[in-house]
DNA sequence: TTGTTATCCTATCAAATTAGTAGGGTATTA
DNA sequence: TAATACCCTACTAATTTGATAGGATAACAA
């Protein structure tokens, strides 16, 4: 299953792509438009800045932007951040590989085979969206 | 991530389709083999007695045995079995659908346009793949 | 018939993860 | 300088997951 959080952050991101004046937008106007729990949506949008997707401004005013055109941020990156490693299991994962220590020969292993397959299924899908076509 | 439950169910269903002779294999066996539980192994392999994948006997020289042969057993079954719902989310479902009540235009949902997409890819994946495509 | 074997079944539990909350700190702006 | 809105840490409740315990039941064989 996908988590809130993930679903909370993408929904938070296409909210900001489809703005179009510049300026920032508040937590609150977001979690009130989506259905969203303002202080859970807040943790979200902060790693969300950490990781370099938004930008914020503090004090009257303030809220968040992205810092990137929608064209730019790619379904891969923002799924790394928010759902965490793509790969099903971590003997297929390209950024978090680990062997698993119960499985004696990994090229004979059913669960690899079969999660090599869905992980590059998941990746094609990840690569080639971006957020600008979720706004469509 | 994959959990234990599907990771351990897809080795014994390997494990079971790659016996020569057509004899019960026992749980004890499977799960030294395997480096699984077995206690917790016994309720995996009873899931998929009663969804029809297994076949079992009680008493000395009982165990477990394929009901059919690996190029009959899809992975989408398997899956859905062991995994639960292929879709990320329920408002993407064909088996499992329901509206996200906090969703006011799931056409225009960034998220459903999104998983729409995974769904289908894991889709084509798990109808494309039998058991005995692991196998080889 | 009786003992052994191995599945069947229910209940329970601990650990981990997830979702959400609380409360104050800090920078910005009017 | 007061109000605003993000920043940050810690905590808590609920859920899920992985695993155990302990006996009931059926099959086989001596």
């Amino acid at each position: 299953m996908l988590s809130k959080k993930t679903k909370y952050g993408l929904k938070a991101l296409s909210y900001l792509g489809v703005q179009k004046e510049k300026k920032p937008v508040q937590i609150s106007e977001i979690a009130e438009q989506e259905n969203i729990s303002q202080k859970f949506l807040e943790s979200i949008l902060l790693s969300l800045r950490k990781t370099g997707f938004l930008g914020s401004k503090k004090g009257k005013g303030g809220g968040y932007y992205l810092l990137k055109k929608p064209e730019d941020i790619l379904m891969t990156d923002v799924m790394r951040v928010l759902e965490g490693p793509i790969s099903m299991v971590p003997c297929v994962s390209l950024n978090f590989y680990e062997t698993c220590e119960d499985c004696p020969n990994e090229g004979e292993c059913a669960v690899h085979k079969l999660m090599l397959k869905v992980r590059d299924a998941n990746l094609a899908v990840y690569r080639n969206n971006t957020l600008a076509d979720l706004l469509k």
